[in-house]
DNA sequence: ATATGCACCTGTGTGC
DNA sequence: TGCACACAGGTGCATA
């Protein structure tokens, strides 16, 4: 479900409570391929200290002091939340992380998400190989030169292959083509240079705007806290289909396309 | 080499 | 109230 704003979030929030943090104990709710060798990863992580929580893409790096760690991906309902000692399992509950004053748990209604385990920074970084440039750090121009090719490639497809940018999902995809003032059906070939480079920017410009509000929360995503994402009430296309362009009235139109609900102006969106 | 369709799961909302 | 169906923030695979 989260994309880059959303992971960000909740990286820094599990940062902020867990480095420095030994892992006392791991409670194993449910072995499958969310958590591929349950026993074997428990072990792994029982005893380690918490270096840092790190982010690439929409994986969520845990680093442990020594060099092991394991990486997270929250899929689409996954969700790592900050809990007290006594909290009391929930339903869909797949692991929880103990320390000395507080729990993690990892809860995944769809099992979409997963935990892996790395055993040093080789293997970790054999995991993070085919990921594209990350859009806050990278500069609007190299974002832009990811846009060229191949030539008939479907805009919105291009922005949801993680191999090209990394982090942008469905709704930021939307969002950023209403920004831009294109059409998510557009074909790379057809984007002039200015073009490519204003939807660069506004790639940056709408991740930072969302992260500074802690992401957006359309259906069931959730920071550690439980809490959601401030950004739903700035969305212009995701989610509005048939409810009126904020900026000329047109109503938002929804089609599919790379398999996704696509949202845009017709009007606005060129 | 791209697009499409489906698969992985469960829950929720809608319309009959 | 029940039921059937569409759809959901992500990826990875098989097939066209």
């Amino acid at each position: 479900m989260p994309e880059l704003p959303e992971v960000e979030t909740v990286r820094r929030q599990l940062h902020a409570a867990l480095q420095g943090q030994t892992i006392q104990a791991v409670d194993l709710y449910l072995t499958g391929r969310e958590v591929p060798a349950g026993p074997l990863f428990v072990a792994g992580v029982v005893g380690k200290t918490v270096e840092s929580i790190d982010r690439r893409a929409k994986l969520l790096i845990w680093r442990f002091k020594g060099g092991s760690g394991f990486i997270g991906h929250l899929k689409m309902t996954g969700k790592f939340l900050l809990v007290p000692l006594d909290y009391t399992p929930a339903k869909h509950d797949r692991l929880k992380f103990i320390t000395k004053s507080s729990a993690v748990i990892w809860n995944d209604v769809r099992k979409f998400g997963y935990v892996k385990a790395f055993a040093n920074t080789t293997e970790l970084e054999s995991l993070l190989t085919s990921y594209g440039p990350e859009p806050l750090i990278s500069s609007a121009e190299q974002l832009a030169a990811c846009l060229l090719t191949p030539k008939t490639r479907l805009l919105k497809a291009a922005l949801l292959d993680q191999t090209v940018i990394a982090g942008i999902g469905n709704i930021y995809a939307d969002e950023a083509c209403f920004l831009s003032g294109l059409r998510p059906t557009r074909r790379l070939s057809t984007l002039t240079a200015a073009q490519r480079l204003t939807i660069a920017n506004k790639i940056k410009n709408v991740l930072s705007a969302s992260l500074a509000l802690n992401g957006t929360t359309s259906n069931n995503y959730l920071d550690v806290n439980g809490e959601r994402g401030g950004f739903v009430n700035f969305l212009q296309v995701y989610g509005r289909a048939g409810e009126p362009c904020r900026t000329c009235s047109t109503p938002i139109k929804k089609i599919t396309l790379a398999g996704r609900g696509t949202h845009y102006c017709p009007q606005c969106q060129k």
